[in-house]
DNA sequence: CTGAAAGCGCTTACAG
DNA sequence: CTGAAAGCGCTTACAG
């Protein structure tokens, strides 16, 4: 099957390659009868413009990276379809890009693909995007970034974020409205700055309430299902048990709840127990987990969004910078007022 | 930033551009001397080549486009991260795509696609890879293709599989082995090709044994976390209840152990549970699940590599066409023997 | 084994 | 508002 070109469109239409050209990329000064002429040659040819082509001379590529650490996480999936139907839907595709700071050559292998793709921009997610020398090989090669809940360095790249620490502050403070005095906190990873945010939320709420969280019952954890089991095996452990738990995100609350039945501890009736993000794990846990829904889908089309904006306004043109998304308390099944334990 | 190009190299390399082409592209014919001097510039200058400027003179774009249906599911994130391993350790970006036959125009975004972007290969998972008007696009546009998992028209594409009704038999005999006899089974969704598959291997060792599967145990599923819990409260609402659950997936099997918990039934000891697949989840569970390990990863990096063989064995060259990868029975805790139920 | 010429299919920069 | 010319940075096809 031999390609169309835009030369072959032209000759049909009868004008001069350049006016294609116009009518497909949506420029001015092209007379509206005509523009509807080339429009229907180009629909009726079946004319598709040739990437390569394109990138080849005006070094836009309609390429999007998104940047990874862990590509596999759940996190990482919710935010990648997101971007992906944004991306698709705005004409654009996306390249998924793993980053291993393990190697001693990240850099080298990074510049490749940046020299060689010559990405439109990059998305850049936790942990990896509170790095400060990977930010500035983007800078290097003027790859336009957008970085998705950073923890520093707020006014380098514009970026797409919630407030955790509002959400924790929330979250916690459903727990004390249910009469829990004696709340247990598993801290995530301390790679991810999202943890110290939740961290921050939840002293917040208990300060304020007049309870000063106790050291015995705040357990580092790395948001990975194992660290939630055991730092519930040493919670359950002690005498008496706190009443709650707050887990800084759903896999670990996961292990929370499976060391509370292999300790025979009833949920919610001997301990509440609560998440964060709303990973489709959440649902399927028993009882289903009571957590916040942390917008990743939406997180990841804005980050699209503004990364589109930023290329139409220009570099001197002034776009969105930040952009905060609502995150959502969602009570179900493994929480329970105190005084009825 | 100005980068280097092809002429930069070879003008301080003393030689064409085509002779550093040739070094880059690793060709023959080269003196072993020149070869070494070139590649040293390359290195000093740290030279990369316009990904686009290739693509354009030879239609080769080192891109490898990744089809899915539904990108966020957890079947779909590790064969993904299998491929992009292996993709990127050959020197090529994967590009993720979405295809949703929901859409009218699903051929006419598909072909926008292959014409602008020439992909090297494209891969295409199940459910996606058995519908054949979809392969016989990729053919159209010349796109060699790997599928993973199909259920048809063997011949069409070079694939990668594994033996699903070979590991169904197996984890049937192991649940016979421990002496359950009424077993239910809960098959998966009906547009994947391994549903049926899996249900063909449960009877084959059911009939080994002399046992007709009952057809009031067998339950329509579709993968999903919901399908199995409801198909479980069904079950569990008979007594009899079965001694042992075959669910098609892990998703599934949840649901049915959600479902036992809720009915009050004790697992493994009134009730054995299987699922199939071995994702994540299956060891967040509690009891952990007894499972079928599928090889995701190996399968998403097989795909890349038969996709590589065939490029560089050429149109005429043979090249594999079927890997089949292994299968592993993973016993954990959700089985027990009936005799001590 | 090596290189000069032409071309891939667009867009940029300019002219009118 | 429209177009002719040149060029983006490689590789192909050919010659020697």
């Amino acid at each position: 099957m031999k390609a169309i070109t835009i030369t072959d469109v032209a000759r049909r239409a009868g004008v001069s390659p350049k006016t294609v050209s116009r009518v497909i990329n949506g420029e001015a000064h092209v007379r509206p009868e005509v523009r509807d002429m080339v429009a229907r040659v180009v629909a009726d040819m079946n004319y598709r413009p040739n990437a390569f082509a394109r990138g080849l001379s005006s070094s836009r590529s309609f390429l999007i990276g998104l940047f990874f650490d862990d590509p596999a996480s759940g996190y990482a999936a919710s935010i990648q379809r997101g971007a992906l139907e944004r991306a698709r839907a705005l004409g654009r595709h996306l390249v998924i890009e793993p980053i291993s700071f393990d190697r001693s050559d990240w850099r080298r292998l990074l510049e490749d693909t940046l020299q060689g793709l010559r990405l439109d921009g990059a998305i850049l997610t936790s942990p990896i995007c509170d790095r400060a020398d990977l930010i500035a090989v983007f800078e290097e090669h003027d790859v336009p970034v957008v970085r998705i809940a950073p923890g520093s360095d707020f006014d380098r790249t514009p970026q797409v974020r919630m407030d955790d620490r509002a959400a924790a502050r929330t979250m916690t403070e459903h727990l004390l409205s249910l009469g829990h005095r004696d709340i247990a906190f598993v801290l995530g990873n301390p790679k991810h700055s999202a943890s110290e945010r939740r961290w921050l939320g939840f002293q917040d709420a208990m300060t304020a309430a007049g309870i000063t969280p106790d050291p015995r019952r705040v357990f580092q954890g790395d948001f990975r299902f194992r660290s939630g089991l055991e730092a519930a095996d040493a919670l359950f452990g002690t005498s008496p048990h706190p009443t709650a738990v707050f887990a800084s995100n759903d896999e670990m609350a996961l292990g929370v709840l499976v060391a509370a039945m292999r300790n025979q501890i009833a949920v919610p009736r001997s301990v509440s127990i609560v998440g964060f993000d709303d990973v489709a794990i959440a649902r399927m846990a028993w009882p289903q987990l009571t957590t916040i829904r942390q917008p990743n889908f939406e997180m990841g089309a804005a980050a699209i969004d503004l990364l589109i904006e930023r290329r139409n306004a220009g570099a001197d043109g002034k776009s969105e910078t930040c952009r905060e998304l609502p995150y959502e308390l969602v009570i179900r099944s493994t929480c329970m007022p105190r005084s009825l334990a």
